[in-house]
RNA sequence: GCCGACAUAGCUCAGUUGGCUAGAGCAGCUGAUUUGUAAUCAGCAGGCCCGGGGUUCAAAUCCUCGUGUCGGCACCA
């Protein structure tokens, strides 16, 4: 079995190294164990570095680093290349590989090195972060690269990647730097994987919410009315209405006091509120009557403005007020992604007003409802905390106490949590819900955010025990994020096939023939009455054609009626998910379709 | 916003090196048929070829500026 490197004390050390320094350890041989992926996959990166470097000879490179999806490598050439070019690339790959080039490793000194790479500025940029007086180069035929390994000891290992796609990349990942050209692939040990790989994400697109957005006429965006701006077709909008519908029972239920600010306000409170300064150039903004009015992009201004309607005495609180706020944001145009990232959204977004002293057990109880519907949905999601970013209002003393309340809020109640050093809100630190995407893109959905900073500069107050005013905390949280995102993550999720109490049609009523329409009607009817959507397939159509249209709009039941089921009054049923066909009564029928409507409830 | 690609009927897509009246399937409409669990048959209608400008005897096709979409990057209060 070839050996491909070594691992010694949990590092991963490449055969020429280890010749070198005489180490010994585990064994890692070629198979697509994450160590053996890891090695090949940065060499197969070298070999196409090698194979744009033959092609287009004025080629320079940054970096070419193995990611969670395979591998990229940041390069720069006088030539354009585009899509077309990842054929020619990945040929020129193979022919190297044929050559079965040993992979060399030698050290210079940094001096040597600048001198080498002196007609490539990337690599020169490399250097720059590279603190060692040392550098180590892997060389491969003609082609030679600076960098630390591990690689293959042979590139003829090479054999089953992919190069996947072509895009822009900032050098060092700042937009103030030059745009490099970025190819990403994918390699593996094997053929059998690279093609279950490639049959997975083929998979994976069909249930891109998009897609399937566009066929289940749950959505759609038009050119003329604008970019990010979603059009709600009927089958979304009964979706939506029921998942609306849910969620505000859940609110009520813990305490929650449903109110409404309006949609744009006085540019003055944006000021005061620091969005003016910190994220004007994101908001929209309107001029009437020489007044300047920004379109609200959160919904926490309103808010304050129902807690400053009356007194407060510390006895009332928390108090918590949710709404379904729409809110404009006018994200960037490269960033607009289906439902995922829109310039217009709903939130399900509520504000809760509470002593220091309670901030732990509200922080916890938001836990509890995001795990209670993150759950219901059968979604992983992790959490992460963030602290405060570059662009920040308020004295790092608060940031810092407030960062810890999370901190503490977790830790004593043991839930894990991940660190975004500086992924805070400027107003201050939060927890983000994360759910992955049906490709593996993680998206943030709930938020949880911890503010000392709007009630200092909105003066909030409210009365202690000993009539002093004090100043109270505001949590500013989400569950869902918004509609947008998480109907189009559901949507993912259940590859369009939805759970009954959620669906946009509950049930699809295929009557076998023109005299049974009538009943259909009835039964329609009935269905309306304990809260279930249904559509008759009375088309002139065959019963088959009418049944396959049924089944292809992915609705959780069919019901089949004819002679037999209107002299009986029964149903015959076709599940979705079992394929299986059964009889029930009418009245069982309707106790099935009501129980399966309310099993769920947050 | 940046790099690259793309935009043809409601939807999914054809449309040669610029050249006759821009095609197909699905969906829609009209008939015939009235069906027992994944496509009955026939006919009809449907297009500012994303929008402006330009090149050319001639533009869906070439150039240019927009708009939108896609893949990334950057951004995401």
């Amino acid at each position: 079995m070839n050996e491909i490197a070594i691992k010694k004390d949990g590092e991963i050390i490449d055969t020429q190294t280890a010749k070198e320094l005489g180490f010994e350890g585990e064994q890692i041989h070629l198979d697509n164990s994450a160590d053996a992926l890891e090695v090949l996959r940065h060499s197969t990166a070298h070999l196409m570095a090698q194979a744009i470097k033959s092609l287009y000879p004025d080629a320079e490179f940054y970096v070419g680093p193995v990611v969670k999806e395979g591998f990229y490598y940041d390069f720069k050439t006088s030539t354009e290349i585009g899509a077309g070019d990842l054929k020619k690339i990945e040929k020129q790959m193979l022919s190297f590989a044929k050559k079965k080039y040993k992979i060399e490793k030698y050290e210079i000194t940094m001096d040597e090195a600048k001198e080498k790479f002196k007609n490539d500025h990337l690599k020169l940029e490399v250097m720059k972060r590279i603190p060692s007086d040392m550098v180590s180069i892997y060389k491969q035929g003609e082609f030679e690269d600076l960098c630390r390994g591990p690689h293959l000891p042979n590139i003829g290992l090479i054999r089953y990647f992919k190069l996947t796609k072509i895009a822009g990349a900032y050098l060092g990942g700042d937009s103030k730097n030059e745009m490099l050209t970025r190819i990403y692939g994918i390699a593996f040990a094997d053929k059998e994987s690279l093609k279950a790989h490639m049959e997975q994400l083929a998979e994976a697109e069909k249930r891109d919410h998009r897609k399937l957005g566009n066929e289940m006429k749950l959505f759609t965006f038009r050119e003329e009315v604008g970019a990010g701006f979603p059009i709600w077709l009927p089958a979304g909008g009964r979706l939506r209405a029921r998942l609306e519908s849910l969620l505000f029972k859940a609110h009520r239920k813990r305490g929650y006091e449903p109110v409404r600010g309006p949609e744009m306000l006085r540019s003055d409170l944006w000021k005061t509120s620091g969005h003016y300064q910190n994220y004007g150039e994101n908001m929209y903004f309107t001029h009437i009557d020489e007044l300047e009015f920004g379109v609200k992009p959160m919904n926490c201004v309103g808010h304050i403005k129902v807690y400053e309607d009356e007194l407060h005495s510390y006895r009332d609180l928390p108090i918590k007020y949710f709404e379904y706020g729409v809110v404009h944001r006018h994200e960037a145009s490269g960033a607009l992604h289906g439902l995922f990232r829109v310039r217009e959204f709903t939130q399900d977004d509520a504000h809760i007003f509470c002593r220091a002293d309670q901030i732990e057990e509200q922080i916890i109880e938001v836990v509890d409802f995001v795990d209670k519907i993150m759950s219901t949905f059968e979604f992983d999601y992790k959490m992460m905390i963030s602290t405060k970013p570059e662009k920040a209002v308020g004295s790092d003393e608060v940031w810092e106490v407030s960062t810890q309340a999370l901190k503490n809020a977790m830790d004593q109640n043991e839930l894990a949590y991940e660190i975004d050093e500086g992924g805070g809100a400027f107003y201050g630190p939060k927890i983000d819900i994360k759910i992955t995407d049906a490709i593996g893109r993680e998206w943030q959905c709930g938020t949880i955010q911890l503010d000392f900073n709007l009630p200092e500069r909105f003066k909030l107050e409210y009365n202690g025990e000993d009539n002093d005013k004090i100043q109270p905390v505001m949590i500013h949280r989400a569950i869902l994020g918004s509609f947008e995102r998480f109907i189009g993550i559901l949507t993912e999720h259940y590859a369009g096939e939805f759970p009954m109490f959620i669906a946009p049609t509950q049930v699809a009523i295929v009557p076998v023939a023109e005299t049974h329409k009538e009943y259909a009607k009835v039964l329609s009817d009935k269905l309306i009455d304990i809260n279930a959507d249904s559509e008759i397939y009375g088309k002139n159509d065959s019963l088959n054609k009418r049944i396959r249209t049924a089944e292809k709009t992915r609705v959780p039941m069919i019901v089949v009626i004819g002679d037999e089921e209107i002299a009986n009054k029964t149903v015959a049923i076709r599940d979705r998910r079992t394929r299986e066909q059964y009889n029930l009564s009418e009245e069982e029928f309707l106790k099935l379709i009501q129980t399966k409507i309310n099993e769920v409830n947050f």
